[in-house]
DNA sequence: ACAGCCGGATA
DNA sequence: TATCTGGCTGT
């Protein structure tokens, strides 16, 4: 790095994206017999789109009146939950401003550069640090959405790093606060503990599995 | 001139593929570019020019390494004096034979891929940074320089299921209770109000692609 | 025009 | 080795 500045292990305030990873369709189920209208306001957000482009909208507030319209996150369905991404922006060079997108396995504690290789990985367990220049993966394709088992081929994974998160003793109560409105930036407290650093990252993943898990039908 | 003089007259190598006069550049970064002229002295006019509506901005003061080749084509209009446009053929691929320009400003040293980048350069003194993704509009970017008719942009919609959930005006708080500890059922809670239902499923997917996507982000 | 992707450079 | 930037290809 040519780069003077840079703070190690946080992200540099970019301008971040929206992104994924949402399934679930709840459409199912009859409740026992008090089902009234949930007393959020749910809003159909519709309007969302794979890519980014440019939407130059931004949130400022956290209390935003109705009037304004942010087209938010844009799930991608093909990465397993639990996944998380993260978006750097490039501080220095011609391409400097460029946002790179890289996605992380908590599981496996792998990072990964690209869809493709999240993919290619899910499909044969390959990391990508094992592939040989030359080999070609066979056609390799959208995993889907509802990549329910059945055919694991995936081999396990020969190391696995655990997450900063006990899942067995699971706390009783999480508050998730909004820190960064702009952002979506959520950070998980604990009474009066609050989550950071490292550790937030894997609070995120474990709990996106566990709520995710336990709310919805789908799995992985 | 110490460059021998290649053909006399008003030659054109007529390749097939690449444009008269265009030569692949593939050289780095310098601070302190400067243009640089296919030949001596005398401009072989007539290859591809088009626009000559003013005249030579740059003066070839200094002799060209030989080493590196710099395409000039003829300025276009909305391009400022001292740019250079530079095309490049692809060489491999489903695309090779395509031609790529870039946009070259020799005082920053900054390399363009487009117009458009060129023009918001140009017009807020930003570099392709914020252009990423929704983050600070500058309010107006205008490109009044010349004509720059062509600003079309647009953006495919694809289809995608709504999420029982308002992404727009996210709550600032919510509590996840384990409700159910041996199955690792949570719920979230606003305040008083309890979701519940199928609302619950969608806050789950919403809330795990919320803290998944951004969980690295840290407060500055 | 731009995003995705990947190899090479670099620390 | 891990991270980052260059830059090319695909859409």
């Amino acid at each position: 790095m040519s780069n003077p500045v840079q703070p190690s292990t946080t992200d540099l305030p970019s301008d971040p994206l929206l992104k994924p990873e949402a399934f679930i369709d709840a459409n199912d189920q009859n409740q026992s017999a008090e089902l009234s209208e949930p007393s959020n306001g749910s809003i159909p957000n519709g309007a969302q789109s794979e890519t980014p482009a440019q939407g130059p909208d931004i949130s400022s507030s956290s209390a935003e009146p109705k009037g304004k319209r942010r087209v938010l996150v844009a799930p991608e369905t093909w990465l397993p939950a639990g996944w998380s991404i993260e978006d750097r922006v490039r501080s220095s060079g011609a391409t400097a401003g460029t946002v790179d997108r890289y996605y992380f396995d908590p599981s496996s504690g792998r990072k990964f550069r690209s869809k493709k290789e999240v993919l290619y990985y899910l499909e044969t367990g390959i990391p990508p640090s094992k592939r040989k220049k030359g080999a070609e993966a066979s056609g390799s394709e959208e995993v889907g959405t509802g990549n329910s088992g059945g055919n694991k081929q995936k081999k396990p994974d020969k190391k696995l790093k655990p997450l900063n998160f006990d899942f067995i003793n699971v706390p009783q109560k999480v508050d998730w606060l909004l820190t960064n409105a702009s952002e979506d930036s959520w950070t998980p407290f604990l009474g009066d503990d609050q989550v950071s650093g490292p550790t937030k990252q894997d609070w995120a993943a474990a709990f996106a599995s566990l709520i995710a898990s336990k709310s919805g039908q789908m799995m992985y």
